[in-house]
DNA sequence: CACACGACTTTCAAAATGCAACCAGCTCCG
DNA sequence: CGGAGCTGGTTGCATTTTGAAAGTCGTGTG
């Protein structure tokens, strides 16, 4: 990873980008969740040069996110399956996901449709307050500090104003 | 932005990441959408150099994301506010808040607690099917090619493969 | 046997990042 | 009134990362 580290901010959102907040690591994340799990697919569908493939996977692997594992030998070839750690971004990669759609979608539509497999339907994921079940519109997230808040986030003020 | 571009992909995710993917973007975001919308404040809460934020910023606003708005003469200060396109990014920012509580929070417990703003109460966002309004668990998301998809995509089968 | 994977590693130039210093306009303080 | 300090940057330069291409090594294939 690059110089500055994230560190320290005590904020759950640097934390997670610390481990993939860099220019390639969601893409890659993306291919392993799709199923492009071996080297030179990912390689391939990225774009993304060796050496830096080979530096990524390493680091997802050290974190937890990866397993790497021996896909079969003989002609050796490995396969590199999320952990649940890396699972758990899905939610991510789909937020992600309907963003790009909503807003650099070609013009034919978009080139992806999730299915929810236990309906067996299209599914378009929609955040839901799990007290009220309502849908949860854009602006309607305040935060408040939590018990791992700082005194000094706590005195700054962490809550979002709304636009 | 970096040398390799995302584009061509034919992915939503891609284009996402083509925007907001890069190291430090997320993270500008992520002040901004929590109210800190002052160059000096995203400089200290982040810990950016000023050069690479300025840029960042720039692009932002080219881009759509952020507006740059007098705040005040006399002592010239201006607001980063976010547009309608970098409000939706909350989504985005919460999945990943998120995983970073559960994989990365320090021993006291997270630093912030969302609040839905309609019911008051904390909320622990959710992702649930349009169609049968069930939560969607860890791996019950495939996707489907769309109307943009590619004949390549289609044939190279972009449908997910559970772990 | 020549050539082609697959999964990398190595080499080296080019680009992005980070740091520090600087600047200009204003304002608050003694 | 002079100086320190804030705001919102810009400029220059060294460091680090990236990217492209080429090489490696162990199969496996025609």
């Amino acid at each position: 990873m690059p110089y500055r580290p994230f560190t320290d901010q005590n904020c759950s959102i640097a934390a997670a980008l610390s481990l993939v907040g860099e220019r390639w690591t969601l893409l890659i994340m993306r291919d392993v969740l799709l199923g492009r799990r071996r080297f030179a697919d990912i390689k391939r569908s990225t774009g993304i040069a060796s050496n830096i493939l080979a530096d990524r996977l390493e680091m997802l692997v050290e974190h937890g996110l990866l397993k790497r594992k021996l896909y079969s030998d003989h002609p050796e070839s490995y396969e590199y399956i999320p952990t649940h750690k890396g699972l758990d971004l899905n939610p991510v990669i789909i937020a992600l996901m309907q963003w790009g759609d909503q807003y650099s979608a070609p013009q034919a539509g978009p080139p992806r449709i999730p299915v929810h497999t236990v309906c067996g339907h299209d599914a378009h994921p929609r955040m839901h307050c799990s007290h009220c079940g309502e849908v949860i519109e854009n602006g309607a997230l305040n935060v408040r500090p939590g018990p791992g808040a700082t005194q000094k986030q706590i005195y700054e003020g962490v809550l979002p104003k709304r636009a």
